[in-house]
DNA sequence: CCGTATCCTCCAGGATACTG
DNA sequence: CAGTATCCTGGAGGATACGG
């Protein structure tokens, strides 16, 4: 599908959007969701490792987001029963097209970076008061 | 551009692309704005009709979120210094572009609409006690 | 090693009331 | 009409401790 001209509002209703696609992107959102199917998009890891790649994420916050993940089957748990125990994490081809579509979007922020740095400085500047908040 | 097969990582740290993305994203995000991206999409609106087309938002979060659009130049703020005042809001070319992506996201979780939701109930049934969530 | 349970903090965002 | 100002709540997510 040329996706290119799509609006918003021949997807479904605002409604519909605002409840079933941002039920989607909160779960790619939940603040790890997006750099686990990135760091998972070069191939598979274990939990602890998963772990060591994402510095500052609490396990339980790892482990939510991984659940969640599964859930929506972007990602494959696969367990091998050995001793100690061993615990595989890996995308689905689904969950890939979602990283994928990402990266576009990832890459979109990254086009703009300037842009929108340089649109936020002048704002502020003509401001006073208004500032702080971005980055 | 080729964006289909970036790598997260070869974008930036994860640190970068969790700060940085997730900072546009939020913008873009934070509950109203692709909605109103997407309204503007087929043409300015005043400040009351984007009201009337977003029923659930607050006055707060309608302005908060165009304020942010604004400060970002995605969105085009106009007054007419008419009597009474006239404001018009409308997507500045770098906003429509984004919007193109996010209509992208949101054609991806259309498509794959029907396959989450197979997932999540198979994957609830499986998990006694675990369920609710999802829509 | 791979998680789960519990408690606590912080702030996005809603309700409501007021103004130029 | 086009906003501001203020108060308040829910729940995402961090810290920490424990279990299989």
């Amino acid at each position: 599908m040329s996706a290119a001209n799509i609006d918003v509002r021949t997807l479904g209703t605002p409604d519909q959007i605002n409840t079933w696609m941002r039920d989607v992107l909160a779960r790619v959102e939940d603040k790890w969701g997006v750099l686990i199917l990135g760091i998972l998009s070069s191939g598979p890891l274990r939990y602890a490792e998963l772990g060591r790649q994402l510095p500052d994420t609490s396990q339980r916050m790892l482990t939510l987001s991984l659940r969640r993940l599964e859930r929506d089957g972007l990602v494959v748990r696969t367990v091998f029963p050995s001793t100690p125990p061993q615990v595989e994490y890996a995308l689905s081809p689904v969950g890939l097209s979602l990283h994928l579509q990402m990266a576009q979007l990832i890459g979109w922020a990254l086009e703009h970076e300037d842009y929108i740095r340089t649109h936020r400085r002048s704002y502020d500047e003509a401001r006073p008061g208004g500032g702080s908040g971005g980055g």
